[in-house]
DNA sequence: AAACATTTGTCCGTATGTATA
DNA sequence: ATATACATACGGACAAATGTT
């Protein structure tokens, strides 16, 4: 008989694969700049520096690879791929018109409860920028917009964005960029009409609300 | 002395590494359905039958699974995924309005060749359409589309295509969709557009020449 | 419940190919 | 040009985890 209250895990593994924690760990170093542009990804090396053996590393690479973080030339070396400044200008685009279909998507999808989250996180993003945590607004804006994503519902969007949401954060880490308070309007903006249920401004404002970090290079 | 005209290939590598000839062969059999929807894979017979060890068959179970075409149960089994015919309906609405936006950046890298390009290769489309090739249409079509991508210029676009294409053939493919005439219309519309710099009706028909699919349903 | 069969996950040795002296 | 050093690509064996009898 049980004693101690033993909280029931019934969400998936506790334990993550060997390449899953590499994948992990590595993608966060390079998004942060541990691992810098250009810099020359030995597996032996990261393998020791993980404490597992060369396999999930090299599975680690070749799915970084595949989302752009890391670029292979077979035989000869794997790099960190350089972070253009310029590269923010390709990026924005595609994530607004994703983010702007994905409300698009979510209106008819809208619950009461959906959009009192969007307000309360709305409430923490404001915080976050009055009190100039940036990376932190940074992920509360990623939560903002992941609330309407998910209530849009569509799973090749959300493998869409997550790839293109990583490549925001780098970009963020690499040139310092900040989000501000026009931004705060923005969501609010969203919000409302989101309960109005008006595709096309929503549309607008949306792909405003992310184009106008394009500017700030 | 050579006596024997050589033929320098000066492109990139002729052989294929034998991760990235099984990763093409897999994705091909799922797309056309030689491996069906719900097929366990195991890795060891597919080594066999591809005359590979398992260590390039593992690593391009992981790619696919990245793209959604097969889904690992760690520890348990390897999965092709299904094909719902619902799915479509999630996937045309991205894949269109990145269309739309391609074109849009198109706009001011036109070239007299590039518009020269996309009327010869909506001729072939209109061929393939008129002969009810529609296997041929559909690469076609994907052909067509791929110029203006092309001269969007945006790697993160470039990728995210890639993998929604891929997806459409594998829908086309299960559930015998087959292109129209419209859709030829549509094309010399979106030139004569293009030509024009009217982004505001590109997209309006771009979405339409892309969504229209989904009412086949 | 426990031992077995099967499949995946990991490790590491070797071969191949590239860059450098 | 040849040889050497080194990194990656691949292969095969072992370990761990799952499902079954």
């Amino acid at each position: 008989m049980n004693v101690l209250p033993i909280p029931t895990d019934h969400s998936k593994p506790i334990r993550l694969s060997a390449k899953e924690n590499a994948y992990n760990q590595l993608q966060q170093w390079i998004i942060d700049g541990t691992l810098l542009p250009g810099e020359k990804l030995n597996d032996t090396e990261l393998a020791k520096a993980l404490g597992v053996s060369r396999t999930p590393i090299r599975e680690s690479l070749q799915l970084l690879e595949s989302q752009g973080f890391v670029k292979m030339y077979p035989g000869k070396a794997t790099q960190v791929t350089e972070v253009e400044k310029d590269s923010i200008k390709d990026l924005l685009p595609p994530l607004a018109v994703i983010q702007a279909l994905s409300a698009e998507l979510a209106i008819p999808n809208l619950t009461d409860e959906i959009l009192e989250q969007l307000k309360k996180t709305n409430d923490l993003f404001s915080d976050a920028i009055r009190t100039e945590n940036y990376y932190s607004a940074l992920k509360v804006d990623e939560q903002f917009h992941k609330i309407i994503v998910s209530a849009a519902n569509n799973k090749y969007i959300d493998g869409i964005l997550e790839s293109l949401q990583a490549h925001v954060r780098r970009q963020f880490f690499h040139n310092s960029i900040a989000l501000t308070e026009k931004s705060v309007d923005d969501h609010w903006e969203i919000i409302n009409l989101l309960e109005a249920g008006d595709v096309q401004a929503l549309s607008t404002v949306m792909k405003e609300n992310w184009v106008r970090n394009i500017n700030k290079f």
